[in-house]
DNA sequence: GCAAAAGTGTTGTGTCTACACCCATGT
DNA sequence: ACATGGGTGTAGACACAACACTTTTGC
């Protein structure tokens, strides 16, 4: 092997792709984006652009979104992975690197003519393989969901079971028990009361506790782990 | 925004990494090698190498391992992330996707002299952020260890629950009891019995059932999901 | 009072850990 | 016989789902 400071190496292009997750309408909706350019010009595609020298993987996709929705309406980035495509763009070598973006269900941002939520289980035809991508981040939500606290990123900051209830229920794709999801996340310690009380609707019923999330940041909620440490005694 | 085929755009060279992990001498160990050249000459970096224009990521690094391990003796390998770096390389804008990489505890592949195994739990320095890296790599593993069939790609073709149990103990970092191993290992159907027995050793005992597992590709297989769907009467 | 919505009590099931005990072999 | 290592039986702890029941409101 030689000196990579004296061959020029090959270089390629990079993209940084988001799948946005929102819960709307009580569906599981994403950001997409429609092609205004070649290829696949008029077809639906993820959000995203081409990396710059100067940023960060994470800053580039945060910059990208920008022009989407107002960053600071997404509670949760994480990267999930990295393919490089001979056939993604015909003539030029590029890589792209998605990641998965949250925005909680309470807030409605303006978007721009070109860009839209669509639901997640009646996607359009889309470009590339975002299809694959953006079904591999709704698998990754809905399996973060059962063992931590990702929850807080798709949730209002103050909310009732109830409302929790169908946010749970639209993005894990099934119903959910509102006994059972207070249970669960009350035990593992990931909702506090906030102390108010929501006044019931026209039927009346009884009032609803508000709730929050203890912490806005990911956390694992639930160690998996079989096969934990010995513990002598119990 | 302009079309991308009329302006050039910039372009980064991309280097795939690979954490290779292996259970030697009772310890996870994983698989360094020592730079010749700038930067960091002397000192350990994780294998890998730059990426062709004419191959896939996964591609590319079980071709730049091929010269450290033969590839037939990898096991397993999965993506663990990108990073973008503006302080990898000094000069030239690089990007790293890291592998991780497994080869079962009872091979013994032949080095080059400038490629070694090195306890996980004492590395030494190394270059850039390679030890991060390392250390993600281990975790990855850990917590695969307990929700999926993973073991496959540590442990040999056949093996007893003993010898299965000092590779989950060195791979986790902690006493594993080979009853509880046994008894979750069958109960969620990775093992099956192969019929043949080991002889004991010198000091006598119980001749050993050997056993397999059942898949040799990953699959998870406890379902960490909390919160599943309702099934009416039970 | 009655319907509606929120929330609690209770029971059953399954999985896991720990630890006691039994089994098969070498010396 | 007895030490050694392999393997099974069993009991307790815990988390979870299901469902009955109670509480608090509007009408």
């Amino acid at each position: 092997m030689v000196d990579p400071t004296t061959l020029p190496r090959p270089r390629a292009t990079h993209v940084a792709l988001a799948v946005v997750l929102q819960v709307r309408d009580a569906e599981l909706q994403v950001l997409l984006w429609e092609r205004a350019r070649q290829p696949h010009a008029g077809s639906w595609s993820l959000p995203g652009g081409f990396l710059s020298p100067d940023e960060s993987l994470e800053e580039s996709i945060r910059r990208h979104l920008a022009d989407k929705v107002d960053v600071r309406e997404l509670s949760h980035l994480e990267q999930l992975d990295t393919r490089g495509a001979a056939a993604r763009g015909a003539e030029e070598w590029q890589l792209a690197t998605a990641y998965l973006g949250l925005v909680p269900a309470d807030v409605d941002p303006a978007l721009p003519a070109d860009t839209a939520w669509h639901p997640v289980d009646r996607l359009p035809q889309l470009a590339f393989d975002h299809e694959a991508i953006a079904l591999a981040g709704r698998e990754r939500l809905r399996a973060k969901l059962s063992y931590t606290n990702v929850g807080f990123a798709l949730a209002p900051a103050e909310f009732t079971i109830s409302q929790l209830r169908e946010v749970y229920a639209a993005a894990l794709g099934h119903a959910v028990s509102a006994t059972n999801l207070q249970r669960v996340l009350l035990r593992r310690r990931l909702l506090e009361p906030t102390g108010a009380r929501r006044a019931p609707g026209r039927n009346g019923g009884r009032p609803a506790a508000c709730f929050r999330f203890r912490a806005r940041k990911l956390e694992i909620t639930d160690q998996f782990a079989v096969l934990r440490p010995p513990q002598p005694g119990g």
